[in-house]
DNA sequence: GCCATTCGTAGGCATATGCTTATTATACCG
DNA sequence: CGGTATAATAAGCATATGCCTACGAATGGC
């Protein structure tokens, strides 16, 4: 049996071949989409809301801020995210979704999310719910979550 | 309520902030002893017993095998690998670890499993070992895992 | 014995990444 | 108004990574 104190490889250990293949997955997927990795990184992360100043953005999905710049400016072009200055601070910029963006975000995030399936259903369906659900939490923990 | 088509992030924007955490986690304990991630992986890999092929073990541990010939030959310099022809096949080389590789990988996930526990703790016990057989589960699965 | 193949190894190439510095525009403090 | 600090941006550097090629050693089919 598998415990938090048993004899079990550590999570990293456990995760990195997990991530891999789901990278490896969602490769195609995106292509199709013609978006990047952090181009859909940062989509998903506008679906809160807006986001004031880029480096908190980048910082959100665990970009470099500098690194992100050329990201930020193809999605704008392709007028998948508005940049606009904070009213209350010209130096910074609000980062926000249009609605062309939430569009590819959904279409991508329902491929993603049709292709997971397979891998879940390996899971017995009281554990799947579980999985999921202590994914989430820790998830949002480590990102400076304030529910767990 | 979180569920398998429910409204979630999709399972690699989940794990992706969870490894990058866990990895900023292990980079201290590992310089501690003095090993490197992939060095760590080797000896991980190698706990189940020998491996046959060198190129076998860099695509079990998601290698490159031309990357890790570098790793093996730290690894057999300090006595925690040994690096024999297989008699079988003298162009392949069998792969084992030693008595101080495997003390040496105890103490490190000894130390990594420490780490991890506050983390864990963020999980209602009820979810804790669902999540941790779930991902045990999927990380077998996606390296060919005969079990699920 | 000869040839194609496989394994480990070495080297190189293109890209991605994390980090640092400098510049410009703007804001805040006094 | 002047000096300092912050945000976005540009540019560069060192390293890590994935991939590809080449080569010697050894194997196996013929």
């Amino acid at each position: 049996m598998i415990s938090c104190v048993a004899d079990r490889p550590d999570l990293a250990a456990m995760m990195a071949p997990l991530i891999r293949a789901l990278l490896a997955m969602e490769t195609p997927i995106l292509a199709e989409h013609d978006i990047s990795m952090w181009g859909y990184s940062v989509l998903s992360r506008l679906t809160d809301g807006p986001v004031r100043g880029q480096a908190v953005l980048a910082e959100a999905i665990g970009a470099d801020k500098t690194r992100l710049i050329d990201v930020l400016d193809e999605l704008q072009e392709r007028g998948l995210i508005r940049r606009e200055p904070d009213p209350t601070d010209r130096r910074a910029r609000v980062v926000a979704i249009t609605a062309a963006g939430s569009q590819l975000r959904d279409r991508v995030r329902r491929a993603i999310q049709h292709a997971e399936q397979p891998l879940l259903r390996r899971l017995p369906p009281e554990d799947r719910v579980a999985f999921l659900r202590g994914l989430h939490r820790l998830a949002d923990h480590v990102r400076g979550g304030q529910s767990g």
